[in-house]
DNA sequence: GATGAATGAGTCTTCATTCAT
DNA sequence: GATGAATGAAGACTCATTCAT
């Protein structure tokens, strides 16, 4: 029953020529995605988008989804690169600092391309294993738990994975919220000052005070 | 060759049997939703699946896009109800506790439909989505709204439009991630006692200081 | 990889007005395949031909292979019954008479519908588990192995199962190149004749003298 | 618009490298014939499959059809050859002697490459359909014809055009029947003895004297 | 009101074939 | 000559929706 197994490209496209017609197909996706929605999206409207047949697409793409996939990928490796560059300048600066940072450039990097974000967030039905920003935030998980563990002494909390687990999920959220939202929120800039409030205090130790917080008694 | 746009139910399903045709159908629309995806979702596998015909289907909707806006309209008004219920049960008690019961509430509300709430949440587009958290959240952000307004002096924020937002959607976000993403967390009772910390920190003074946090003046 | 796999209807046409649909659409099916030959065929071109939008024709087949198959099935079915009948008729005639009616009534199915006959078989890839003409040759060996069986002192044959595939084999093939590369063989009676010649003296006994051929001893 | 009705190769291919390439290319289209069916044979597929570019192939063939017209003569030619080659060998052997061995190199022929056989009797459209076995038999009786003639005084038969006819026609349907529908049979030595014995009663004169059919003795 | 047969625009996809490099 | 990227006509098939019964 199920119709399309593959996801992934079709071939590599090692001639110029080639690599170019990939880029414009997945640059018309990327438009098309934006300007009709998933659901309006059809492989020969990209075609004709990309001002290249129909033929060409499939040379290169197994499907809608595979397209659609591309696109993913290549959105979230730019946003991967960001945020993984960030957490490295980082990682020796104390929590609050580092903390701070790095909402600055998760909100950054919503703003690249917010109405691909919002198509690809709200429309797109998973794809192959995991979709777009849950790759990302797996990965966000994994660098926070990082630079976390070597900043141990800075926190309240214990449990490391559920730690990063928390505050980036918050931050992710309170991003995306408000590119949707209230997209005049990331204009002011007082409202990276409060997502990292919020995070902060979750994670860190109350004022200069070096004990760990007890987690249900008094 | 226009798209329907209706999203409204045809008729109000004044009589006894209609009532029960329309709630018929819109538990195969629900069970469908959930066995097949929203693509795989039509409006003949429902009628099927509902033991009714296509032509009395539409009799009741207009279409696809209708029928799947009435389901979300009805999951979200169990939701909404017993997000008021709570809200208007905690308005006289303290910060740490309603913020407690109304974090268990959301995640209990969570955990009614999990498989319908993920197909209306990653797979279904915009027209439905729409109506779907996004209206429980600004409710719940009124709701949260008020409820400041009344415990101001339990609070270290000043715009209490800012704050609530922020509250309802990182206890939302978390949530739903874990539901998502870490279904585990939901059975440790102490996923609760961690999303409650966070928002608390963010809102509430620190312990016995009656200080307000200073936003933008000294 | 494989496409279809469904070669049964897909309904079962209870209304009278499906019911016609249904033989319109075979008989377009067979006019086309005809007409066209095999690969020419397109579902749509048969729609286009029955006077049925495409929609309908889908909606009792799940494909040209079921179009075909079901045609083809119709088709044999006559055959089968009139061979069955004949086979019923003959069985307590000698071998002699036997023999040359079966020869009769194959050469005169064959001239049923030649220009079909030619189609299903030489263009037709195999369709299901046995296609056409292979059905057919079964049940032939079948009926033919039942009367030798019961003529078995008339015969100087002894594996009952080989005599009967080769005698219908034969026949089958000598009728079916006579359609298709003679046809002006068909209307000399002597044909049959011929046919008949062939198969008696492969089976019968030598005139008269009642003992059985030996096959591998002296 | 039109379809290409060409069906023969297009250049000579003199040169060494090109009858190699021609013969690759072949060789490729039979294996893929073989594996895939007709239909799902591509002429894309077979350069592939023949590493070969598909513009190299389109300058030695045509199209698809072409290709496998080749194939079908290549292996007909094959064919043709023992089949002389075996009726000169025999051409003055006494009938039932030639039969024998006649009918043997049939049986013998079609084990040649009986998938091929396969693919090309039962898929293969029109087109090359009727350079394939059709010829054969044509040439077949044409030569059996040719040994009636100077074996007249053996048979039994007057029409001899008819006689060829049938006996091609028969041992050719037992052999294909029996390669494709009961392939235990051709090992089985006795096979032979038994398509012999039916064309040999058929043509011959009941042993010279009161009809008497003497199948293996002296 | 209910029914379900019919519709057909629109999708995806393949593949023989061409042609610029 | 060789290459393989590009082409696009054509075919299979779905599904929201209508409408005669």
């Amino acid at each position: 029953m199920a119709k399309k197994l593959s996801v992934t490209p079709r071939k590599q496209a090692l001639q110029a020529r080639s690599r170019e017609t990939v880029d414009v197909i997945l640059e018309a996706t990327a438009r098309i995605l934006v300007k009709e929605g998933y659901d309006r999206t059809s492989t020969n409207k990209i075609a004709r988008a990309a001002g290249v047949s129909i033929g060409s697409l499939y040379q290169y793409f197994p499907g809608k989804e595979a397209l659609v996939a591309a696109v993913i990928t290549k959105h979230t490796d730019e946003l991967l690169e960001l945020i993984a560059g960030t957490a490295l300048r980082v990682a020796q600066l104390p929590l609050a600092v580092a903390t701070r940072e790095l909402v600055r450039v998760m909100i950054e990097a919503h703003a690249i391309a917010p109405k691909l974000h919002r198509v690809l967030t709200e429309q797109t039905p998973r794809v192959g294993r995991l979709a777009y920003m849950e790759k990302i935030d797996d990965e966000a998980i994994r660098l926070v738990r990082a630079y976390l563990e070597m900043h141990r002494d800075e926190l309240c909390v214990e449990d490391l994975d559920l730690a990063s687990f928390m505050a980036v999920t918050t931050v992710e959220a309170l991003t995306h919220a408000a590119v949707l939202r209230q997209p005049e929120l990331l204009a002011q800039p007082h409202f990276v000052d409060e997502v990292t409030t919020m995070v902060l205090r979750y994670l860190s130790l109350p004022d200069g005070k070096p004990r760990k917080r007890a987690r249900l008694s008094a």
